[in-house]
DNA sequence: TCAAAAGTGTTGGGGATACACCCATGT
DNA sequence: ACATGGGTGTATCCCCAACACTTTTGA
């Protein structure tokens, strides 16, 4: 084999992943964020992230610091890379190039605290976040924007719910993601005309009429791309 | 300050960017291709790309591995990141992550060359591409993706054209495209309505009735995103 | 006059929007 | 009985797709 090292020209940089991941929580929409625990912009709120190890691909990276950085038990129901970052100076510490990934928790993936070397981590509003650190502000506007993208195209709403659900949570979790409201009745006709729910049971709410509870029927399947 | 050095677990990594540079030739849709000077995949076709410079952005990679690699005079109508590649095996000489990027081309920007350290530049179909290096094809096939969503949505087409075209070119455009053919007059009404074309003089063309031709209406922008 | 390409309208269907009342349950 | 939230139908509009003939020019 000739010449199959890396090229001197190669410019080395820190190669990271940052993670917008969103649920829902107290019918709103929310993001993780974790406090950083070092310097730079100690003990603001960040969106997870870190650095991609040797011979780790991206995807796992992302998961890897989902696991490490935050308590969240189970694996994302969807995890997309979506846009990367790599202005000269968005880090202070450097050149650092961040993939920056989307990913969707299901219902009930609410608890964490801080893992690794952060302060804590919450689920907070992730249309009205606190200041966020380094260009994280940017990233997660982006990763929003590409939520609300894949939502009206690849049934992205259902991987915020658990395995039955009714159609108003259903609802609540568009108008979460949309920032607006929706009409219920032009809902229903339209989600149910994709053919892709099946009714179960009934259930009772605390208060008023009960729900249908529905599933996502079989062989339905979210888009890859 | 304190601790603002790249942290030891950073990983280092190879940071390159590849372009899918597109224009019409010959009324079909081509991709601007180089043949490689050196190993590997020596003297195979692949998109044209290289390594990022410190302190260069992302984008100024891009159009300056455009403007060394391939000797094309003009500068690109629209450039975009869309989709960073960094599989661990993707290329033999180690981990290499790769920001790929869509470049538009006006027409008229057809003669190449090769420069730099490639053996040749030339403008080969975009559907039907020869055997490309590394993992080009898929990259390809990815950015053809991108560039038939950004056209339906963001009017590009008008970017692969002179100042002044006729209907029935800019019909060509959008069916070299998307690959299939377009019924005339829902093509003609659809774009007319859009009301960003404005009349300007006529033209005869070689045979047949001559064409009006057609600028950019005033004020209107290609979307950012 | 002929060949070649440009130009032109109408119809029907599907999906989105707007909109107000009745139903089932718990308290 | 009442408060609370779930459930339902119709009319309209707009965009898209299908479809064939006439017009203008150069040779």
């Amino acid at each position: 084999m000739l010449g199959l090292a890396l090229p001197p020209q190669a410019t080395q940089v820190g190669l990271a992943v940052d993670i917008a991941a969103f649920a829902m929580h107290g019918g709103e929409l929310r993001v993780l964020l974790v406090q950083r625990g070092e310097l730079p912009h100690a003990r603001d709120w960040a969106l997870p992230g870190g650095f991609v190890q040797p011979g780790e691909e991206l995807h796992e990276a992302a998961l890897r610091e989902l696991r490490t950085e935050t308590t969240v038990q189970l694996e994302p129901r969807h995890l997309e890379q979506f846009y990367t970052f790599g202005e000269v100076g968005r880090d202070p510490r450097g050149r650092i190039v961040s993939v920056a990934h989307l990913a969707v928790l299901p219902h009930g993936t609410v608890s964490v605290s801080g893992g690794g070397h952060t302060l804590g981590a919450e689920w907070l509003s992730a249309h009205h976040p606190p200041r966020l650190a380094f260009d994280h502000q940017t990233i997660l506007t982006r990763a929003l924007l590409r939520l609300q993208l894949r939502l009206e195209y690849a049934n992205l709403a259902l991987e915020f719910l658990p395995d039955t659900f009714t159609l108003p949570e259903l609802q609540t979790v568009y108008e979460a993601i949309l920032n607006r409201q929706l009409d219920k009745r032009n809902f229903r006709k339209r989600l149910l005309a994709q053919g892709i729910l099946t009714p179960s049971g009934e259930r009772r709410s605390g208060v008023g009429r009960p729900a249908q509870l529905y599933r996502r029927a079989k062989n339905v399947r979210v888009a890859a791309l």
